[in-house]
DNA sequence: CTGTCCATGGGTGGCAACCCGTATTTTTGG
DNA sequence: CCAAAAATACGGGTTGCCACCCATGGACAG
């Protein structure tokens, strides 16, 4: 059975060190390099064509982001696994975006990044538990249906009308236009319904549509 | 250390049988008790309280997913691994929302049961790795990834610096307080962006924003 | 019948957004 | 080094947004 050979990039020569300690004692396992920064991080994947890489994201230079897509697109059969100290969600999203499969935090336990290394030479995705709990969160979020707070239906009907009519994007003139009535009608129901939802102004009217379900940000794109 | 109590739950008595021999081989797990459908698995959590339970949500009579859903009401200190054959994604969600921690396809590896029995005992999810795919695929998804398409790199760096700022819902005068520069040049630097990327107002930008991903709508969430 | 809600519309005014130029300085690339 | 591009800034103009004021007419409840 042959090893899976492993680039180790972080910028703390003491990581390093004990990420190939620990790896090189794995009997499936070999550290074929070792870089300080993006850059030699990239050149490595390059020449080595390793399995996996070991990417920590908090280096200076290139950033670990940058990386993640640079080395995705010269060695795309390299797997990468995101080693890193923060688990900011939005980091995660661009991350795995880029092309990582795994997501380590430090402050787990080293099995994580056995397990990670193995998962995603497997071709899987690996997760963190920590980062694991907040994606399935999000993805139970996304496919939530918003209650509809109080607010929204305590707008007349006409309020109603208007009020998606101004979500979607439409000036005070067009709505006159297309409901017939003067435009001072319809900022008449504008104004009214800002008040009574408490918002300041157009936008925040279209954020609040977003919020309750009314305007789905999906059919924005293109 | 004590032992981790499991409760298995299936329909099929060579499941069981299979799930009881491999468990019960573990140093630290131990089977407490055995049932045949949803209802007998309510009586039996009640009764031992176990720490976790795997259950089959295939069984007849009380739907799996209705158990899921009464025993984590009635036990709430019992975490539950669910072991299914089909790997629907609709179901995924049903389940998790329902409480249960872990979904185990009856094709993983038998190691994959025994990983997800330790994690939910841990409280943390467990995924088998074709549905971890799926999930993280829908995360993605929900929070669009977009290749930035031409358009966006096309604009200088301030202008781009600024684009973030309009998008954020940022006013001229806030912008230019920010930046220390005269509203007047923001405005003109918001005027080229417009032009250069075919939007008319503030609104479209931020609706550009959130198509190309540097805006995400899921922050407007309270 | 009288108050209240709703829809309608009118007026004024402040201010931000948006459109047009122009011009200076700095940066950058050939 | 020079030309092009970008960043900076100003002035003037139109339009839209928003906040306050007001009035009218219909519906419906008490």
């Amino acid at each position: 059975m042959t090893k899976i050979r492993i680039l180790i990039a972080d910028d703390h020569a003491v990581v390093r060190s004990g990420l190939k300690q620990l790896l090189g004692a794995q009997p499936d396992m070999e550290v074929v390099g070792e870089a300080g920064d993006g850059l030699e991080a990239l050149g490595l994947a390059k020449s080595q064509k390793p399995d996996v890489i070991i990417l920590d994201i908090g280096m200076p230079g290139v950033s670990g982001l940058e990386a993640v897509s640079l080395i995705k697109e010269a060695v795309p059969s390299c797997q990468i696994v995101v080693l890193t100290m923060h688990g900011k969600e939005s980091f995660v999203r661009q991350v795995l975006s880029a092309g990582a499969l795994a997501y380590v935090l430090k402050a787990s336990p080293v099995s994580d990044v056995l397990e990670a290394v193995k998962a995603v030479h497997r071709g899987e995705y690996f997760l963190s538990s920590k980062i694991e709990a907040e994606v399935v969160g999000a993805y139970l979020d996304s496919r939530k249906q918003a209650p509809t707070p109080r607010g929204y239906d305590l707008l007349s009907e006409r309020e109603q009308q208007i009020f998606r009519l101004v979500a979607e994007g439409n000036s005070t003139n067009q709505i006159a236009d297309v409901l017939c009535v003067s435009p001072k009608t319809v900022e008449k129901h504008r104004t009214n319904i800002m008040k009574k939802l408490n918002l300041k102004d157009r936008l925040d009217m279209v954020k609040y549509a977003v919020k309750i379900g009314i305007i789905d940000p999906q059919l924005w794109q293109d």
